[in-house]
DNA sequence: CGGCTTTTGGACAGCGCTATCCTGCAAGCT
DNA sequence: AGCTTGCAGGATAGCGCTGTCCAAAAGCCG
């Protein structure tokens, strides 16, 4: 027999143990140096550590995590793929969460809360060691879940309004800015130049479109210029095709209307290029305004004013405390606001 | 002492012993009748189900991996998320692998070969079930990590050359359509409209981009209408406000120039825009045509001709492909031609 | 009907790592 | 000096599952 004992399988890979026998300590003292999780001699770390590089030595992902029941995976809930938003907000959060050693897990919702709570489910499965969730929004059996599992979490792109109280013991992290302000804000500022029959046009319908609604409504009640007419809200996906038909809608249905607030930017940037086609000047005939800042945007003609929402950094700062939350800090304020910012230009 | 003999940890999941106990067999004839893997008597099988399903058992994919090295995981490796053709491929990729019970791993290039490697090396330590992976061009160390790892692998977007020989023993498994044959259809068919001095207008310049260069040049040489002059290459991203540059660029220094092919619809996009800003008439001045049919080219002034491609087929089918790698299975063609379609719309 | 191959359930031993407990030793205290 | 305390390394025992081998039962054949 050619092969000598051979015995049973051996997966040719580095271990822990190779690493031990190499610098001549035991296998526990190895990993603690490894980990830092306790005090080691100084001087055995660094041998330790010269044992293991000259070995190559890579942990294993899957031994860790059936041996302490924690991966290092992060799962990210997100509702589409569709909407640059939630990309730029996943790009920021996976290229934080791998500088700081951690896979992530996409899993996209839909903005269906079944399909979330089944995500979380399948995700919760594979232990991660944290979660990115979008809004704060979700069903009784998804927070059970949540709370249940004791992952770490981070809520993203929402803040809870200040009243409600967070009396109860479970901290709920977040990071994101006020949904309804930016609404408001935005339409305060069609108000301050001089525009006051401003509709809503809003699709999708998810929480957040909702909350800028309801921003949009104060503001508008404010000013003494509220009117329900003023409402269109289709629940149909966003997208460009879709701004063009409610600006249509909306100027030939309403034609005293002088600006359209568009709850994103792809239905807004749709709605120029309806205005184009029609020949229906804008500003001069009806304000336009959308919301999100996304790519193209200040490209459009005319260029689009909009809310520059930090979607990147909120995925960055997301993944960040979230990074903190796994190595078991508390992070000093639970939630924070990165704010957003009205960029005025040529449409309104 | 309250808590009787609670022996060191225990996690409180329940596990294969658990069922196998529940079902009156060994845990190893639990393991095999839900997982198919060797033939077990029906009626076990029956009494093994029922058991896992009254207990609420799921696997733990650690133990799992750990066993039997080999993870439920599969990594995707693209290089940016800020092209929607991306998302789009990522999407339906991960969508397709979810249903056949697998997690996806994003990993994110940013069109360097050095990251690609360093990633692949990061998610072959998860010693991941499959891999999908962006193109066909990879350095060397990326290649040899690949063959080595023996993880089944599928390539997207891209199809070799026919000439090219598979005679090595590895074979190559990808799911796409010739980006070159899609250059030359499109700039046949801006020919067959009449255009004689037809630019190609190319950013990024990865390896798709090239190939549809080469394309292009192809049916110009044909048609006897190839001019170095027509080649504007910048390696910069691919953006609609670099659309708009270029087309300024290339309408200044290039007057006689009939038509433009972008080598991505983003460009194209910006170009028009640009062209309504600078009152260029498009397509009676000059054509613009554009590449993978991206939202919103259908809704431009005038609507971008461009080429459709079956980029969430794509997804799709290469997640499809490598679900049968994984199963054992050896696909009947290694390589599926998903092929393109040209759009003809207003700007051309 | 005995010897053969083919099936099918189970025992066993890990996969590679970490939680837990334990021991030995030096420091701190009266 | 005798005691407790603190601390760093190690032994041990799994985490929950599957690969490998084995043995018993079942099927097949002349």
């Amino acid at each position: 027999m050619p092969t000598p004992a051979k015995r049973h399988r051996s997966t040719g890979r580095v271990t822990l143990n190779d690493v031990a026998h190499a610098a001549g300590v035991s296998p526990i003292t190895v990993s603690r140096a490894l980990r830092g999780e306790r005090a080691v001699d100084p001087a055995l770390v660094e041998r330790v550590l010269a044992a293991s590089n000259k070995l190559g030595y890579v942990p294993d992902p899957a031994a860790r995590a059936l041996a302490s029941q924690r991966s290092d995976h992060v799962a990210i809930l997100i509702p589409k793929l569709s909407n640059a938003l939630f990309v730029d907000l996943l790009d920021a959060a996976q290229q934080t969460l791998r500088a700081g050693g951690f896979q992530t897990l996409i899993g996209v919702t839909h903005y269906d809360e079944g399909q979330e709570e089944q995500l979380l489910r399948e995700q919760l499965l594979h232990r991660p060691a944290g979660l990115l969730i979008t809004g704060l929004n979700h069903n009784a059996a998804t927070q059970n879940l949540m709370a249940r599992s004791q992952v770490p979490c981070v809520h993203l792109m929402d803040l809870p309004e200040a009243r409600q109280d967070m009396a109860h013991d479970q901290a709920v992290y977040c990071v994101g800015f006020h949904q309804n302000e930016a609404g408001a804000a935005l339409t305060r500022h069609l108000l301050a130049t001089g525009r006051r029959r401003i509709a809503f046009a809003g699709a999708q319908l998810d929480p957040r479109v909702m909350q800028r609604l309801y921003g949009w409504r104060t503001a508008l009640q404010e000013a003494g210029c509220y009117e329900p007419t003023l409402e269109w809200l289709n629940p149909a996906s966003s997208s460009l095709a879709l701004g063009g038909v409610m600006f249509e809608q909306i100027m030939g249905q309403t034609p005293a209307v002088d600006a359209i607030f568009f709850c994103n930017d792809d239905l807004a940037q749709g709605a120029l290029l309806a205005a184009l086609r029609l020949k229906i000047d804008v500003p001069a005939r009806v304000a336009i305004a959308g919301f999100n800042d996304l790519t193209g945007s200040d490209q459009m003609l005319p260029p689009l004013t909009s809310v520059r929402t930090p979607r990147a950094r909120i995925g960055q700062a997301g993944a960040e405390m979230l990074l903190g939350l796994m190595r078991g800090e508390t992070p000093a304020p639970a939630c924070v606001d990165l704010g957003f910012e009205i960029v005025e230009r040529g449409s309104s």
